[in-house]
DNA sequence: TTGAAAGCGCTAACAT
DNA sequence: ATGTTAGCGCTTTCAA
């Protein structure tokens, strides 16, 4: 099935096609200074006339590098990966590592065989990895900082968040952003379905929904909590209405839990914007097309990816990197607000 | 925990330990049938107690295998990869290849670089490749089918199909069934919004439901075509309506372009069901929250990717298997009909 | 059933 | 600037 002539060409090959040695050839490949334009050039053509790929087994076997980053997807995240969030934070991972030499290895980390995954991160199978979202539970991975380069995709919640590296969106000031836009629009009985708590996503946004309202004197205490799913929002929803207190403005941790929302508070025989003003979180293509089309924070979980990747590539490099990194959010203007 | 001196414990060092020949250590860890029981026993514990774990380039350097996967996602995909069935479908491969030896390399394939990507796969760095959906333009993956072990996601549109191996959901049956609830609810007047005609499942949905409502003697001339996102779902629900003949029936091709033409029916004044009963497809977590909620063909695509990765392994296994794998679909039956 | 020995294709000192 | 020479850690005949 895999002969295409008689086995892949070897750095041997072209150093003997070159007349060179094979030291020579290889400081070609791997772009040495010093190598006379001339020799380059003759290796290059002799790579190209034998359509040459380096081994990688080879060159990581000698280097002791593997060129290799795992992308961690705690499966606990793994469970809401058809949200669109993370699968775009993959898709700008493997965009931006497309780019460079690395090569991408996914890996969902089911919490049965953590201790697999550990052994085989540890386990000298790749160069670096990158941790999406994990959980203020699983501290293993804020550990495993300090024997691989890592870096999170998120803020790490744990004991050693201090001498960790991580990008995050900044959910606290996109948060802020939401509820001022709600103040602004003249709203004073805001309430929040809020994130899970063990979320720093959920977290954030919360902490932001209500420094922004304490800062305009409103009350904060219209608070329930969802998993941030479509269901679990409506759910919220119902239990916010099912208080008896007024309500005029809601601010959703996340746009599928804002849909949820939605359908509660159409049932109620409310309006949105008219009675209560909504506003979601994450942008996710539905928004466009509720009705009412949702105001919602935007964020773009490809180029938070992107942004992981090349800091860790930066890192490998010996370039020194910045500990946190913080996406910028903005705010889309639709018309439930 | 980790050796003190050097890196990583080697084989050799599980061999001095266990006091037997690195040969011996290598069955073991390989599973050889011809070790004896007591040697494989002094062998393990050597293992653990050193912690050891084969370093996978020098093995893969040695055996002329990878021990490597490709997930072969085309960048036309990956820009609907916010769609969760495709995020789903790579969730399902990762977490099956976990259970095995092999390790996930996923690639974002642009088109700009195709020939990038043709190199690295024929370049010995993969053992095997899985392509998800990909259209009728890319032959390049089907001619890939020759060189190297691939299984498509989906039903390859090309050529060289007859000799590709690929698991897919059954869309003509899943558009057969949503078609055949549609009619049973005395709905004869059915329009459907077809998916772009240039992907398979846009074909294959299409498909199933003109045979069906010819088989009940209905008309099938009330299609418009969208690219599967909910604004051109919207903007083909418009054109459905602009037409002026009576709609009382719509199959969408998949779940979010009938959410777009939810909030055009509602725009219209029309109601769900009352006026036109709606059928969607994929049931992706939106559908049930939902207002009416939406009634949809369920796939899996977890499991699809799964059964990718199970045909994939097997065949590098050298076991015989089939060339096309069918996943079932199932009617979800909710409000909207 | 086990061991000895010869590489797998490449990189990295160390020489020249 | 280029070549020589050892390995990197493992699998795999081939013998014993």
């Amino acid at each position: 099935m895999m002969q295409s002539g008689q086995g892949a060409p070897t750095l041997e090959m072209v150093a003997t096609r070159a007349g060179v040695s094979r030291a020579t050839v290889s400081r070609v490949v791997n772009g040495s200074p010093k190598v006379t334009a001339e020799v380059v050039a003759v290796v290059n053509e002799a790579i190209a006339a034998l359509d040459y790929v380096p081994n990688r087994a080879a060159r990581s076997l000698a280097s002791r590098r593997t060129q290799v980053i795992a992308l961690v997807v705690p499966e606990s995240t793994a469970r809401v990966f058809s949200d669109p969030f993370f699968a775009s934070v993959v898709q700008g991972v493997a965009l931006e590592l497309a780019q460079t030499d690395y090569t991408l290895n996914l890996l969902i980390a089911t919490e049965a065989d953590s201790e697999k995954t550990r052994r085989y991160l540890l386990g000298g199978n790749v160069d670096g990895a990158l941790v999406v979202s994990h959980h203020s539970g699983d501290h293993s991975y804020t550990r495993l900082g300090r024997e691989l380069p890592i870096v999170f995709g998120g803020r790490p919640m744990g004991a050693d968040v201090v001498d960790s590296t991580y990008v995050d969106v900044d959910n606290v000031e996109g948060a802020r952003t939401a509820a001022r836009h709600l103040i602004e629009a003249g709203r004073t009985r805001i309430a929040t379905i809020a994130g899970r708590q063990d979320m720093p996503g959920g977290v954030d946004r919360l902490a932001g929904w209500r420094a922004e309202l304490e800062l305009a004197g409103l009350p904060h205490d219209l608070v329930e909590v969802g998993d941030f799913s479509p269901a679990d929002g409506a759910a919220a929803m119902r239990r916010l209405l099912a208080r008896g207190v007024p309500i005029d403005g809601l601010f959703a941790a996340n746009d599928q839990m804002a849909a949820g929302a939605y359908s509660v508070i159409r049932e109620a025989g409310l309006t949105i914007p008219g009675d209560i003003a909504v506003v979601g979180y994450d942008d996710d293509r539905y928004g466009e097309t509720a009705a009412p089309p949702l105001t919602t924070i935007a964020q773009s979980p490809v180029d938070l990816g992107a942004e992981m990747a090349r800091v860790l590539v930066r890192r490998l490099a010996g370039e020194p990197v910045e500990r946190v990194t913080m996406m910028p959010t903005r705010l889309v203007s639709r018309a439930s607000v």
